[in-house]
DNA sequence: AGTGTTTATCGTCAGGGAGACGACTATGAT
DNA sequence: ATCATAGTCGTCTCCCTGACGATAAACACT
């Protein structure tokens, strides 16, 4: 049946990443520099146009892979290897958002374990991690030496809703696993919690509290101590995925 | 600055609504009949085309406001008037969702208080409330006189995401009140729960719970007996929208 | 070798919230 | 008058959490 195209508007519809990892104990994110305009020059998410054919899920997982070399975390295996965590977070569709033409840009959410530095790809000719917290607190204007001002578009609100949800879903799910290497301590579980949520805790009842929910670690019978001081056991990510009852954030 | 529409494919972009409204006891969407094809007859949820210069949000309000005459309430005022609860769902983008073409639709979630049946608008024939729970348990085909299989398009899943999503935020929000008039009783408010996640849950514990949240509730200082039994207190909605502790939902 | 530092892990104790449930109150219906 | 219905207040116990003491096992010094 044959369809009057001029009964809708046409819209371009991107995918745009918060691709989030923790290094040096401080959340990062994944920026890139834009090579063209508007906004050249500026720090950006990473991103890109949706493909005729392609689902919105694919096409997230493909910039993710064409930015960090990452693969997708297949929920219903238990792959140990260095998959991120990949979700839908949010579609952003102001009409003057681009002022190129009308895009629809459908955020996606990543969490990825500590990486190399990342490697230019696509489109951006720079790429690299930074701390949340600067990219946040940017109030206009470049402030530091090495920062170049707000986010292109509307990227610092989506990075925000990104943090938002990366913070409120580590308290009832295993997510922050996402974070970490497939082997990791009790310890290193917990710097993670530390840096994404920005409070310290308490190491004896996080311990507690990560052992004693059943499958949520599962030991591999190994150590380490990687981390200085007594060796200590390594986990890998059991298979529960909700947090019940949920660990629960300290109060500002 | 010019730009080359060849770069990028076009996509139509859709608003779906999930219209939620808890009706004797039980948890109804608004579905539409659907007028023409594909799916012509079959029912559907209610949407349209996001429009040239037209906001999602906005989009989804003018939906929302042409098929059940609801406005959206304003998270900035306590508006007591017949205001429902509007946020954005998820998108779906799969291609193949839409046989005629390439169609994004970002859908959002509405939850109403009790409303007189729908009148139709826009290009429905026909619009009513259906419980969540006949939309979602057809296995295809039609197993009722009254019922015509299964939602058109994906929205079986998207109103299962939608349902999913009330379901899981009356825990932790005070979204509950949303089902509710703008005066209610405790009990009005523990039915909605129990509507919604389809447990039975004991009205002492509960009464003791929302009273006991500060800024939860807000006393009218009147009284109904409009649910039959003593006479109950009628509340407001308070100002908190986060609820700590949260409300447990029973297992399973 | 000994001492200090770091991190991991186990234990104890008090307080708060939730589930289970008894008791009482104030309406309308029969 | 009696009953059914719904609302409201209390009590008791259990479990989880937060606070924090104590011990264990590594490494870095001297």
């Amino acid at each position: 049946m044959p369809y009057d195209p001029s009964a809708f508007p046409p819209f371009a519809v991107t995918v745009d990443l918060v691709v989030l990892t923790v290094r040096r104990d401080a959340l990062c994110a994944l920026v890139v520099r834009r090579g063209e305009q508007p906004f050249q020059g500026r720090w950006a998410l990473p991103g890109g146009f949706v493909r005729a054919e392609e689902d919105l899920t694919a096409a997230a997982a493909r910039e993710l892979a064409e930015e960090t070399g990452l693969c997708v975390h297949d929920p219903r295996s238990p792959a140990p290897g260095s998959g991120a965590h990949l979700e839908q977070l949010a579609t952003y569709g102001d009409p003057k958002r681009d002022p190129r033409m009308r895009v629809v840009s459908v955020a996606h959410l990543a969490l990825a374990p500590d990486l190399p530095p990342p490697r230019a790809g696509g489109d951006a000719n720079q790429a690299r991690w930074s701390p949340v917290g600067s990219l946040l607190s940017q109030q206009g204007g470049a402030r530091h030496e090495d920062q170049y001002g707000q986010l292109a578009f509307d990227h610092t609100r989506i990075l925000a809703d990104g943090v938002e949800r990366a913070r409120s879903k580590i308290e009832y799910s295993s997510l922050a696993t996402a974070f970490c290497p497939p082997e990791f301590t009790v310890g290193e579980l917990r710097r993670v919690y530390e840096a994404v949520w920005g409070v310290a805790l308490d190491p004896r009842n996080f311990h507690r509290k990560v052992t004693g929910t059943p499958g949520f670690l599962v030991p591999t019978g190994g150590t380490t101590t990687r981390q200085g001081g007594r060796p200590a056991q390594l986990f890998r990510a059991g298979g529960a995925t909700l947090l019940n009852p949920p660990m629960l954030r300290p109060e500002v």
